[in-house]
DNA sequence: CATTGTCTTCAATTTTTGCTGAAAACAATA
DNA sequence: TATTGTTTTCAGCAAAAATTGAAGACAATG
């Protein structure tokens, strides 16, 4: 791809600011900043963009666009559509953040608390074969304490999701 | 220091495995590793650790131990008491897993949410300051949609704090 | 106030993570 | 199916984050 530079001015002050906010956001939900600016980009477009646009304004390399909108996608954050006559692939943000945060949580957050109880269960086993004898009898209260603490979690998510739910 | 080895035997299965969640959980909540383990080690012993303890049996570095604990007090996850006529100090977890998370959620959210608000103003500065001949009119309906989120977000966290709160 | 045991700090190092860009893969068009 | 435009992949590189350990600070005790 060779990319030309022309009429595609830098980021001005106000479009940095706004950015801004989104790398941020990207980066407490465990995202690298490429990702935050990729949507960040999208959110203040009114016209679906290509990725050479994200390249030249944001100043990133392919790679990064590549892979960057690749996960975006994955997450529904942006769309892809291919506008007639042209070969190129163009996005757009999907606007309402309610919905990404909701499916975000649900499939991270779920994710993690799967894997915290596939360990629990493992624990209870090794605990197990260990029997009566061992050294360990102190920590049952404190295994206990923590699969109910797992349960809370999962009630959590919920909650969270719920409240992203209501269609202002 | 000089380090004693000593009758301090390395982690066990079940140990590992249990320290293994907190690790994790540490990641998850933008934390590094170091703190996750120590956190764990706390809290599947049944009597208070000194430094010496944690460094030996973790086999982490001093400095790795010192600052772990010293971000873990400023959490209140971990207390630390000194013992009678014993110079060191020993460090204990705080077992309700739910008051840290309150803390924590409280503290590094409504940090977050903070700054977003302050760039929101600025934003809202800049983009007045542009007036209504800029090229920038079709933000308007989108900066007030990122408003709205925000304030949103806001009453999420009391949520989820809340969530924490019932005294199981 | 000197000695000794313990903790903190921080520059250097290691580890991890993210980014780059050239090459390969793919897709559209003629 | 050759050509050309576009996207993906991935090995190597760069930046960021975490860890180490030794030097210095501090505190207790004699």
């Amino acid at each position: 791809m060779k990319i030309e530079t022309t009429s595609r001015p830098p980021l001005d002050d106000l479009e940095s600011a706004i950015i801004d906010i989104f790398i941020r956001a990207a980066k407490v939900l465990g995202y690298p900043k490429s990702i935050g600016e990729i949507y960040g980009l999208l959110y203040i477009s009114d016209k679906p963009l290509c990725m050479e646009d994200i390249i030249c304004r944001l100043g990133i390399s392919l790679g990064a666009a590549s892979q960057g909108l690749r996960a975006l996608k994955s997450l529904r954050a942006v769309k892809s559509n291919h506008m007639i006559g042209k070969r190129r692939e163009f996005f757009t943000a999907e606007l309402e953040l309610e919905y990404i945060l909701r499916r975000f949580f649900k499939k991270e957050f779920s994710g993690y608390l799967n894997n915290w109880k596939f360990q629990q269960e493992e624990i209870r086993l090794i605990s197990e074969q260990n029997g009566t004898h061992d050294s360990h009898y102190h920590l049952k209260a404190r295994l206990e304490k923590l699969e109910q603490l797992h349960t809370k979690s999962h009630s959590l998510i919920k909650e969270v999701c719920e409240h992203f739910d209501t269609t202002t």
